[in-house]
DNA sequence: ATAAGTGTATTAACTATCTAATACACTTCT
DNA sequence: AGAAGTGTATTAGATAGTTAATACACTTAT
């Protein structure tokens, strides 16, 4: 696994991992049951205490990205399990209202968030062919 | 004005005051060319330092959300002039990555994002009659 | 049973963030 | 010019967040 760390563009390490890895799940680059690196490898690459590696996963673990078994590994939790659709729904529906009303003080229509929406979907991955 | 903060829920008081000044911008509860409390006004109300709303004033003005006039007083930004148009729409494309990002991992399409953004919409607040 | 590999827990130092105290500077009005 | 009202700057203390050192516990394979 490839990641980019630089310590201290302000934004923490264990950040830096935990976006990095939603980024490479949401990208299907890393799929569903596939086992992460172990905390201490992970920590000798990028040069790091393991603690803050343990940490990322911790937080990726919360938001239910990946799976944690004791003694084994760290794997890519299934999409469908994380949490009820509900919840998630509920989280998203945050992002969007922030969104939104940053987008209202800018002076910007509903039809042109969308739009941008569309466009930054396109951008972000061609999906795997399904 | 009526803010409503609480002395940690966890969120920095003066970003609950950011926050809340926001949303009542977006609602148009405060329109352009409106005058906010005096900093030292709002701190006795809030029983905060002034100071704290100080950094919160700073931190709207930068946003482009308000414009301060030394020695005069604080004031609601006209809509069209925070920033430039392109820098606006930079700003909500990074919402807007993040949003698409997390709806991805929760494996939630893209149509469904549009639809609870346009439901979010109508529930932020019906616009002033044009 | 043991060894090697995995995640976990506790503690402590460091750092940045947040709030406050206090003094300063600009505007406006009289 | 003066007084009252506004935002600004500097400094310092408290708090929370971040990272690291180190020791512990579970799993797997031999």
């Amino acid at each position: 696994m490839n990641l980019q760390i630089s310590a201290s563009d302000g934004v923490p390490i264990y950040l830096q991992i935990v976006r990095q890895v939603k980024y490479l799940v949401a990208c299907r680059r890393l799929v569903a049951g596939e086992e992460l690196p172990p905390i201490r490898a992970l920590a000798e690459q990028l040069v790091i205490n393991p603690n803050t590696v343990a940490r990322a996963y911790l937080e990726l673990e919360r938001a239910g990205v990946v799976t944690k078994r004791h003694g084994s590994g760290t794997y890519v939790a299934d999409a469908g399990s994380p949490l009820a659709r509900r919840e998630r729904i509920k989280i998203l529906a945050q992002r969007a209202d922030t969104l939104l009303v940053e987008a209202r003080q800018m002076d910007i229509d509903l039809d042109e968030v969308l739009d941008l929406l569309r466009e930054r979907h396109e951008l972000l991955q061609p999906e795997p062919t399904k």
